[in-house]
DNA sequence: CTCTAAGGTCTCTATGTGAGACCTGCCCTC
DNA sequence: GAGGGCAGGTCTCACATAGAGACCTTAGAG
């Protein structure tokens, strides 16, 4: 917990900067969010935490990722150093995506966050399922 | 590490399901990641983690969300049971915002990230400025 | 000769997001 | 008593992003 509490110090602090500052927030988490905060990043990360995997074991294990949304998410995520794509010169080539050390490193908070979404999934259910009810009554 | 591991083979669990299967996949972490995996939740959760706040404080602290997703994404949060919303009878009416147990629960797994945030911004930085240099040259 | 497969790209449309005007009630000032 | 401000929103419009699905290249199988 005390481990949370400074953490989120830390957070507190690159927000707390004032608005006349004319320089826009120059927050890692924030930056951190923009990558792997979108739809498909976490995602595609957990599904190679397993094993290399080329683009079209990719595109089945997410089955409702587009092939635009998946090149693109690769790319991002190559760019960002946190996976490598090897080309293999078969016939037709053969495109081998693996994380990278970077990548490797964030299992091990992805995975705090895991565990936490398999303990509370069913608590956040049964909040919507409530809430929707109550919206309904009125 | 072994916590790590034990997480994305649980993970990979639910992601193994074959393909025939009529029902769509109903993985806890999909449907956490659909939640809190948007633009916004994540940031509020963390500040609303110091201390219970007002819509416009809110507002001031992220300066770049808008009011109409500021007030759509604490709705999604309060239906999800991660935070509670309590109107005081002044005038004019106000409203706090408060993380409930169950958001403050995910505090703890989501400072695990923000300290890999922290840690590895800069190598991220790096990856990606390498990767565009590298374009450019091309 | 056609079909399939890999790893994409391209175009078109649907959905999500942001900016900013507006609303309601009350208090304050002029 | 007219106007202005604040709180916490809602509404509309315009634009950016995401998804669906056609298409491309090369080569091997039937």
């Amino acid at each position: 917990m005390s481990a949370a509490l400074s953490a989120i110090e830390r957070f507190s602090r690159y927000q707390s900067d004032d608005a006349q500052s004319v320089r826009p927030v120059h927050c890692p988490v924030r930056e951190v969010l923009d990558r792997i905060g979108d739809k498909w990043s976490i995602l595609l990360v957990m599904t190679l935490a397993t094993r290399p995997q080329r683009f079209s074991e990719l595109h089945r294990a997410i089955r409702d990722i587009s092939k635009r949304m998946l090149t693109q998410t690769l790319r991002d995520l190559e760019r960002d150093g946190l996976i490598t794509r090897h080309v293999f010169p078969t016939k037709p080539p053969s495109v081998e995506y693996c994380l990278s050390p970077l990548g490797q490193s964030l299992l091990e908070p992805m995975a705090s966050l895991i565990d936490w979404a398999d303990r509370r999934y069913s608590d956040i259910h049964a909040a919507r399922v409530r809430f929707d009810g109550a919206l309904c009554d009125a």
